[in-house]
DNA sequence: TAAAGTGTATTATAGATGTTAATACACATA
DNA sequence: TATGTGTATTAACATCTATAATACACTTTA
């Protein structure tokens, strides 16, 4: 379970979820944080699937999720791509952390927490 | 799916998450805000499981769950009861809650944000 | 042109997990 | 004694994840 370094990303897959999901997350980190460059081109299917030692259908199966989300760019006989427009990064970023947010809003309002005990909270705990 | 309303606490399954832990759920977050009286009596395996239309195998695994916490009591023959110690209540609350702030720390720090950009948004967002 | 490396699709198989079903037993109470 | 509790066990089934094997379409390059 050492992680592995690819194109700007870090991968580490751990059991307990599905591997797909660990690819797309953190193909998504490393967009969202800005570790990799736009238009840069991402190890193959069959290659990342040897690197992660992980099935070539799993990895396609992360590259088309992605590609969905139109955060990746496909060619047939040339590979997978990064985006080369900011604009869906961007886009993923402010999504991903409202959508953080809003699940920590209800999960407070579930166990009966304000507003102000939330932000307490966020501001007290420790960061890095 | 519409929700069930039983001793104070009210029930909503939905699918895409494990019946036992939703049952788990629901009673946790009706502990929390104090919804439910303490050394109350729950319907029994079989009772609620009619009522959530669901197997009483489901039941008795969230039965169980919950009581590993602390948080119920079961008398072989007379039924499951809440807790009648206030102190696993208060516990589990300041533990979800702790978890939960833990999570979207973790998930903001992965998409690149700081802590006062996550504070911005929580004070930003719609509450109830 | 041929070969190698791309993405893509299909089918089969296996394993884990969640859920139901049926049944039985232990215990408390009316 | 009968009924209603919690508890345990076993079997069956569905879904999801992942692997394996194979084939095809397309691009690049030797």
């Amino acid at each position: 379970m050492e992680p592995i370094q690819v194109a700007g990303i870090t991968f580490r897959l751990d059991p307990g979820k599905p591997l797909y999901e660990q690819i797309v997350d953190q193909v998504q980190g490393a967009l969202a944080r800005g570790d990799v460059k736009l238009n840069e081109r991402l190890p193959s299917v069959r290659e990342l699937a040897q690197l992660l030692k992980v099935n070539p259908n799993t990895v396609m199966r992360a590259y088309q999720d992605l590609e969905r989300g139109g955060l990746l760019m496909t060619y047939r006989g040339q590979g997978t791509f990064i985006t080369d427009k900011p604009q869906p990064v961007e886009r993923l970023k402010q999504d991903l952390a409202y959508r953080a947010v809003a699940h920590l809003v209800n999960e407070m309002r579930r166990l009966g927490f304000s507003r102000e005990q939330a932000l307490a909270l966020l501001q007290e705990v420790k960061w890095s």
